[in-house]
RNA sequence: GGAGGGGUGCCCGAGUGGUUAAAGGGGACGGACUGUAAAUCCGUUGGCUUAGCCUACGUUGGUUCGAAUCCAACCCCCUCCA
């Protein structure tokens, strides 16, 4: 097809966002016409969304800079179920009490993202809960059960993958596509959805929705998905040496998020400029051609334009200051991630190995990780290497400006502050 | 319910009585080189109060001077049969 004339579906693909759809002519007539109601789904199995999500959240973000009206639901209901896709194993069942905690957790980063009200183009949170949880068995067998066929429920992905895998399926979450198909005909029937979203992993349970929708009398519906995002390298994008790229701050403060985009590899900055800020497309071609090492350039243009949309451009900029002093000036930023510690413990001493432990600056998740790092080089006390492991922290070795400078390797600093 | 196969470290996967904290690979972290990149090379990869101690091969017991390795029971997974 040639370019699309609406708004929307012309964004996202200059962007790159744009994996596969169902009918890419139909739903560009209908986003040109007018309101495109959509949604994204999102599982309440963590305390927080992390990079992974980001490219669907994205999508919803345009949908709405371009006029259509998003909807973010919260798995509250099918979290209790487990979404079998792309998984060996089962997942843990979780309690209800999790699963609400977790979805309070996850409503924060939304909105950095898109502007919810009760506009015409505001976006909704809804929870599919509100209609999962109340469902009657019996009624919804023979309601929405009696479309789906097992034969072909074998034949999907998620669940072939699973059986080949000699891995257990369970009944339970060999019905999870079944509620997520009928999400999709629920919120068509309440909000007038037509259109849902997801990554590429999704596109078998999107289909089914609309499958689902076209037997139980909806109007035609559609599937878009965004691609799976790798690394130029090939890795998994979003996993670093402290976990998963978490969205909410205090899981992964801004100068670490900000640290993350900073490291983006070579062969990704423009397909990441694109995908993960908003800068306009002008600006991206620019700092895409920039060559050599003043790609650089385009990396810290990378990671303070995507802090500053989940926290704020105050928070991006500072996180950009800090990383500047550290790594261009190799002076003490005392905006670095700091830990108190009580001042009777640097006057008795505090083993360098523990200070790098878990209990203190958490740089590494034991004292034998921090010895080992020691011995190989990787561990600084306020710039120097160390030694001697061991060498006992007191409060002479404070800086000037009254802390402690702890490095693991050349990337990840904190600050011991006497309390 | 019956018959057979299997459960090893973050993951995959060797190992069938003794220097086995457990080969090899992947991943991850650190070092060198760089541009806070990639690639490459080197090192590390259970915990601790580290010349030592403790905990670990599905679980619990047992045999043995000594077990991931042998025995028993149990739990879980896979395949076929009912």
């Amino acid at each position: 097809m040639s370019l699309p004339k609406s708004d929307f579906l012309r964004v996202l693909t200059e962007r790159g966002y744009i994996h596969q759809c169902s009918d890419l002519a139909g739903l560009d007539a209908k986003a040109a016409a007018g309101e495109v109601v959509s949604y994204v789904g999102y599982d309440c199995t963590g305390p927080s969304l992390h990079v992974g999500h980001l490219l669907s959240i994205m999508m919803l973000h345009w949908l709405q800079q371009t006029g259509q009206k998003p909807i973010a639901l919260m798995g509250g209901g099918t979290t209790r179920v487990g979404d079998p896709s792309g998984k060996d194993e089962s997942r843990k069942i979780l309690t209800l009490d999790q699963i609400a905690a977790n979805k309070d957790s996850l409503k924060t980063a939304f909105s950095r993202f898109i502007r919810f009200g009760d506009g015409k183009g505001d976006a909704i949170m809804v929870d599919n809960a509100e209609w999962l949880a109340p469902l009657n068995y019996i009624d919804f067998l023979r309601d929405v059960g009696r479309h789906f066929s097992v034969n072909r429920m074998l034949s999907f992905d998620s669940v072939k993958t699973r059986l080949e895998r000699e891995h257990e399926l369970s009944f339970l979450e060999f019905n999870y596509m079944i509620l997520q198909a009928y999400d999709f005909v629920e919120l068509n029937r309440r909000y007038g959805c037509v259109l849902q979203m997801g990554g590429s992993d999704q596109w078998g349970n999107i289909v089914n929705g609309i499958d689902l929708g076209r037997r139980m009398g909806t109007p035609q519906l559609y599937a878009l998905t965004c691609p799976l995002i790798t690394t130029a390298s090939g890795a998994k994008m979003g996993k670093t040496a402290s976990g998963a790229v978490w969205l909410n701050a205090d899981m992964k403060s801004p100068y670490e998020y900000w640290q993350f985009w900073r490291n983006t590899e070579d062969g990704d900055v423009e397909r990441f400029l694109k995908l993960f800020t908003i800068l306009p497309m002008d600006e991206i071609a620019r700092l895409a051609a920039l060559k050599g090492s003043e790609i650089n350039e385009a990396k810290k243009a990378l990671a303070t334009a995507a802090t500053a949309l989940l926290h704020g451009h105050e928070a991006a900029e500072a996180a950009a200051e800090t990383a500047r002093k550290t790594f261009e000036e190799g002076a003490l930023a005392e905006t670095l991630p700091g830990v108190d510690v009580p001042r009777v413990v640097l006057e008795a001493g505090l083993g360098v190995l523990t200070a790098f432990g878990p209990d203190y600056a958490a740089l590494t998740a034991s004292t034998g990780e921090a010895r080992r790092q020691a011995k190989g080089g990787g561990l600084r006390v306020n710039d120097i290497p160390v030694s001697d492991e061991r060498m006992v922290l007191r409060l002479s070795d404070l800086t000037p400006e009254g802390v402690i400078k702890l490095s693991l390797g050349r990337k990840r600093h904190v600050l011991l502050r006497p309390v």
